[in-house]
DNA sequence: GGGAGGATTCGCT
DNA sequence: GCGAATCCTCCCG
């Protein structure tokens, strides 16, 4: 995976990343998981994007070059990633909402706690960091060399394997078919629509 | 300085 | 299936 590879629009990118390897490296050990599950978020063009009022502190590194990873906190507890898209200075990004845990399930499963196997370690983008022990710390971080924490390509998807809908628990915008999964997977998270969603243009 | 609002998760009914 | 937990960020006044 490299820079050409991700410095397209975040909804291009997307689809492309289903069956791609998001590796974590840490003195217990590694955990390599396969994204089964994204969603593409437009910056500046898209109100359900952190990106829709402009830059701030927490959105900077969606603004910085394809590569690069942006985590943020979500209700206080989760921690959520996106691989950042698109070229320096436009913030798109990708968010990573589940995986199939392919290498370090033992240290997945340890991180993850009481009971959870298979299939649940990494479904849902909380989820998915908490398996892959991905926190703020990783914010920023270059996913294309230079950190602990890699994107490497994989098997090739079938594009007939595809399916593509709306995203999860946004309240705005939440009819754009930006959501993207490998059809059938036992690790794709269910969708739910926000309680506070209002409707919008489709895109 | 205050308050509304989450790109979520889990447990209980 | 529903709602509470939980706390940080951003917008508004």
């Amino acid at each position: 995976m490299n820079t050409a590879d991700l410095a397209h629009p975040a909804e291009t990118v997307a689809p492309r990343l289903l069956g791609a390897v998001l590796t974590h490296e840490t003195a217990e050990g590694t955990v390599r998981v396969v994204i089964t599950e994204t969603e593409a978020y437009s910056g500046s063009a898209d109100p359900a994007s952190h990106a829709y009022r402009g830059r701030t502190e927490r959105n900077a590194a969606m603004f910085g070059p394809a590569g690069r990873l942006y985590v943020y906190r979500s209700h206080g507890l989760h921690w959520c990633a996106n691989v950042v898209t698109g070229p320096d200075g436009v913030a798109t990004a990708v968010l990573i909402r589940a995986g199939r845990v392919v290498e370090g399930e033992d240290l997945a499963r340890e991180r993850r706690g009481t009971g959870v196997e298979g299939p649940r370690l990494a479904r849902g983008p909380g989820n998915l960091c908490r398996a892959l022990g991905i926190t703020g710390e990783h914010n920023g971080a270059d996913l294309l060399g230079g950190s602990r924490v890699t994107l490497s390509a994989g098997e090739p998807v079938p594009a007939a394997q595809i399916r593509v809908g709306p995203r999860v628990g946004v309240s705005r915008a939440h009819d754009w078919q930006h959501r993207f999964s490998l059809a059938g997977d036992p690790t794709v998270s269910a969708y739910r629509l926000s309680p506070r969603a209002k409707p919008s243009n489709g895109a």
